[in-house]
RNA sequence: GGGCGCUUAGCUCAGUUGGUAGAGCAUCGCCCUUACAAGGCGAGGGUCACAAGUUCAAGUCUUGUAGCGCCCA
């Protein structure tokens, strides 16, 4: 084996291996019945993004899940695939189309798809080749793409049984609609940040009188639409002016005063435009007072010919300006006031938004929900963290219809035509869509698609073959777990519960991890714009300083970032990223994955679990190089030291078995990582070194450094698979058996019967023992390579068996020339001291310790432990204490008590003994 | 405005039914000891945001205050 640990070296290696095995294969392990079962779904990636720390993250999570169960002998699968991702691919096509100065339009629908459909072969799907080398263990052979024929089979079934039950309906509503993509989308899609703008003060003059009504507007070219002003009945200052007529400004419109309770007396001037087609509460009010609408835009935003005739065709915000000046002409602007507000604006393109009236699919939402808030209710679906039910119901108590219908080519079709007269037939094709419509009707479809998620919400189940009955159905559903983002409970996660409740009459998963979201070290979401993105294939493989820089700078939106960012990455890594490998990336996630919603990512940490593999990696060379040419004897009789790294191993793995249950992956990866580090490699190595040379011993340490390895592998497998493919490789040829792979091994159990309390005692006060001692050589500065004597004194029958054991132990881990034992009675060498239980160690000052410093470090000791003893004192003197507190801890009390009084005693008459020498 | 959450060592975080506050990194010593300097041995470092309450006992339970954050409207 090669000195240090080079994951470049180990990693492709595996990556092929599995591939080419079918290791990871659903097929392996059926039983009949299907009961031993285990699936889980991977949330398909958008096919145009790239893998970013958020999908290594989720799954490493997946994988370890996957390859644990797999290792428990159950028949595994974690269904890949991607997702077509309408808008954002339709996007990436129609920049390349725009960079050759041409447009879907003028290529038309089906040359367009097929355009996307090439790009898809070439580049889409980036993700699942990154996937292969993070090790995620899904099985390939199972893949699928939402726009495949059976999925797109299952989105058409689903959606023509929603509208045959009413559940999809079509009609004339608000939309947020965004003008440069120029298509619908849902509530979901809009995102809203403060910004700065304008608050607008106008004048409305009275249609009958003299005088004005004022109000105050952010958005004045709405005007032109008004359907009426509104003031809260009961507004004092309005009471008299309800029922009056104005004039809408630079019309020749006129429109009513109306009350509604919608209007806040205190907001602005206490009345309000009211614009019914350009606003979602105004659309309400003008419902319910039955104002006129007027549409005042086209789909790209521009004035339309509803606006009066100056206005026509202007773009909303040149219209604006326009408008102003024209009001400020006519006497009719107030003010105008620096305003802070949210604009609605896509979260795809950024553009402001407009709640824009057109015709839409719609799902009715409610009659979905009730089951679906239903199952987690009653505990068929669990959250893990729990508290992520309250954000669920949150929502969907309060949902709203979902807009299902894009005004885009790429995706779904909706399988609905139109006769002549506009008449619906929804149907499964065109043909059967005219046995609805009779032989003569002249059918054309529907233009629009489906919104994305509409297919990912059946991903559980049509991935599957649904609507087909078939085995991997059968087997695999309900799936076992959810892994995903909080970011997406609402597109995707609860909507897949409604939709598998609704189809299949049963939850699609029973569990929901949602993890926490990755963000840089100083908890920045990660973004291009803020350039702290890090990209995990850069952690697996390093990047140059140069080149990270070029990444993070390249094709900016805002070069004025440029400087900053530069100056920030540099700062961060004067020397560019290492090569952690992906073993050392996953573990990292993995000791990360506590239930905190953030998640601050520090590549400090991978370079400590680097790190431990580097140990795990060396422990195994040390493990190797004890057999060269020997046979392992593993019948031969345990040592005390043997039977505590196994005693030690068993509990790991309660552990390791409980945290796994419990999805605490931190607390996982941290307990074998301090079984390894701590135990295995600090402790057990070192105490077999001196067993190793003695022919008796020397059996059973190598039979146990192999067996604890050996496990220590499969337990770590599916944190770290490759390292540990290799390692277990590398004791392959030393036994010379032949498995073909560490991830077919079968997981080790726990034995109960190898916990030892005695062995675990007993190498309790080995430790303590040595620890004394080597505080004592640190303190007192003296060298580590120096073999001290030793005395002994105070020894009971126990201190005397474990003595007889361990004096070799003790002699190479304290690094002592000698253990002498002294009778109570007689009197040990002027030394320094260290207690183990009752028992003194002394360690002879002759020549190597200075005596004032012994008595410095002794005094030091003895103030530690009275300050100790007053604390247990003060507890015990304390009668509501001792009456109330249970039996068991007084009594542990009164054992602290009397343990730190006896070490007190023991120290200071040592002290007094060389002061006065 | 409604909902959810966070505040523990310099940094990043654990902390089980309340019972002597922990880890990694960083810091400071001493060591190239034959698995590992990507290492070994040892050390220092905390009024658990603040206040009140419940309790024999509060980082942990309750209420309030301050600061920070996320989601929804």
């Amino acid at each position: 084996m090669e000195k240090t640990y080079n994951p470049s070296l180990i990693e492709p290696k595996y990556q092929k291996l599995w591939a080419q095995q079918r290791l990871f294969s659903s097929d392996a392990n059926p039983k009949n019945p299907p009961n031993n079962a285990y699936c889980i779904m991977l949330p398909p990636p958008n096919i145009t993004g790239s893998l970013h720390m958020g999908h290594a993250f989720q799954h490493t999570i997946m994988d370890i899940l996957a390859r644990y169960h797999r290792a428990k002998g159950e028949q595994t699968l974690w269904q890949p695939g991607t997702d077509h991702a309408g808008i954002a691919t339709q996007m990436v096509v129609e920049r390349q189309l725009a960079a050759e100065k041409t447009t879907r339009q003028s290529l038309g629908r089906d040359k367009f798809i097929d355009r996307i459909w090439d790009w898809k072969q070439k580049s889409g799907g980036r993700i699942t080749t990154q996937m292969r080398r993070l090790g995620a263990s899904v099985d390939w052979e199972k893949e699928r793409f939402t726009l495949d024929e059976g999925l797109s089979a299952a989105v058409k079934k689903v959606f023509i049984q929603l509208y045959n039950e009413g559940l999809i309906y079509r009609g004339k509503r608000l939309v947020n609609w965004d003008p440069i993509l120029q298509t619908a989308l849902s509530d979901l899609e809009v995102t809203a940040e403060p910004e700065n703008g304008f608050m607008y003060y106008i004048r409305y003059p009275f249609a009958d009188e003299n005088g004005f009504m004022e109000i105050a507007t952010t958005r004045p070219e709405t005007i032109l639409a008004d359907g009426a002003l509104a003031v809260n009945p009961a507004d004092k200052r309005y009471k008299n002016m309800v029922g009056k007529w104005v004039k809408v400004p630079l019309t020749t419109r006129k429109i009513p005063i109306v009350a509604d309770d919608y209007v806040e007396a205190e907001f602005g001037t206490g009345c309000v435009k009211i614009t019914p087609a350009h606003d979602f509460n105004d659309w309400e009010v003008g419902k319910r007072h039955k104002m006129e609408i007027i549409n005042l835009f086209s789909v790209d935003a521009k004035m339309s010919e509803n606006a009066p005739k100056a206005y026509q065709g202007l773009d909303r915000f040149v219209a604006r300006k326009q408008i102003i000046n024209d009001l400020e002409a006519a006497g009719l602007l107030i003010e105008t006031k620096p305003h802070k507000l949210t604009p609605p604006r896509g979260d795809r393109s950024g553009a402001i938004l407009e709640p824009y009236l057109t015709d839409q699919w719609f799902v009715k939402i409610a009659p979905l929900a009730a089951p679906a808030i239903a199952a987690v209710k009653n505990g068929d679906i669990k959250f893990v963290p729990k508290n992520w039910d309250k954000t669920y119901f949150n929502w969907m108590e309060n949902i709203n219809d979902w807009c299902i219908s894009r005004q885009i080519w790429w995706g779904h079709r909706i399988p609905a035509w139109y006769d002549e007269n506009g008449k619906i037939y929804v149907a499964d094709s065109l043909k059967e869509a005219q046995n609805q419509a009779g032989k003569n009707a002249k059918l054309t479809q529907d233009n629009d698609v489906l919104d994305t998620w509409f297919s990912s919400a059946l991903w559980p189940f049509s991935t599957l073959g649904w609507p087909e009955k078939t085995a991997d159905l059968a087997r695999f559903y309900p799936t076992n777990i959810l892994v995903t983002g909080f970011d997406i409970i609402f597109f995707w996660v609860a909507r897949m519960i409604m939709f598998g409740l609704k189809f299949t009459g049963a939850v699609p998963f029973t569990e929901i991890y949602i993890t926490g979201l990755i963000r840089d070290n100083h908890g920045q979401k990660m973004s291009k714009s803020k350039g702290n993105v890090l990209d995990p294939i850069d952690l697996i493989d390093g990047i140059s300083l140069e080149n990270l820089l070029k990444k993070r700078t390249e094709n900016m939106m805002q070069p004025k970032m440029q400087a900053k960012i530069s100056k920030q990455t540099k700062a961060e890594f004067p020397h560019g990223i290492p090569a952690f490998g992906t073993d050392a990336l996953r573990f990292t996630f993995a000791a990360l994955a506590s239930f905190g919603r953030d998640i601050k990512f520090d590549f400090k940490r991978v370079e400590g679990y680097r790190n431990f593999c580097n140990k795990l990696w060396n422990a195994s060379r040390f493990v190797i190089m004890q057999f060269e040419g020997e046979k392992i004897n593993s019948n031969s009789e345990l040592s005390v030291a043997d039977k505590w790294i196994i005693s030690r191993l068993q509990n790991t793995k309660i552990k390791v078995a409980k945290h796994l249950a419990d999805y605490r992956f931190d607390l996982m990866s941290k307990e074998l990582y301090e079984f390894v580090w701590n135990d295995y490699c600090s402790w057990y190595l070192e105490l077999s070194k001196p067993l190793l040379q003695n022919d008796f011993s020397k059996p059973s340490s190598q039979a146990t450094l192999l067996k604890v390895l050996d496990e220590i592998l499969i337990l770590l497998h599916p944190i770290i698979p490759f390292i540990t493919e290799e390692i277990f490789a590398q004791l392959q040829i030393l036994s010379g058996s032949k498995s073909q792979s560490l991830s077919l091994e079968k997981y080790p159990e726990v034995q109960m019967n190898l916990i030892s309390a005695a062995a675990e005692e007993e190498i309790q006060w080995l430790q303590t023992f040595t620890l004394g001692v080597r505080k004592i050589r640190s303190e007192m500065n003296i060298s580590p390579a120096k073999l001290l004597p030793c005395f002994v004194q105070n020894i009971g029958p126990r201190e005397q068996k474990y003595l007889q054991n361990h004096t070799k132990s003790l002699n190479s881990l304290a690094k002592l020339a000698s253990i002498e034992q002294l009778e109570n009675q007689q009197t040990a060498p002027e030394s320094a001291i260290a207690l183990v239980d009752e028992m003194k160690i002394l360690i002879p000052l002759a020549g190597l310790i200075d005596k004032k410093q012994e008595i410095e470090r002794l005094n030091k000791e003895i103030e530690k432990l009275e300050k100790q003893k007053n604390q247990f004192e003060s507890k015990l003197n304390n009668a509501k204490f001792v009456n109330s507190a249970p039996a068991e801890v007084v009594e542990k009390e009164k054992q602290r008590l009397a343990a730190s009084e006896k070490a007190i005693s023991k120290l200071a008459s040592q002290l007094s003994k060389i002061s006065n020498l």
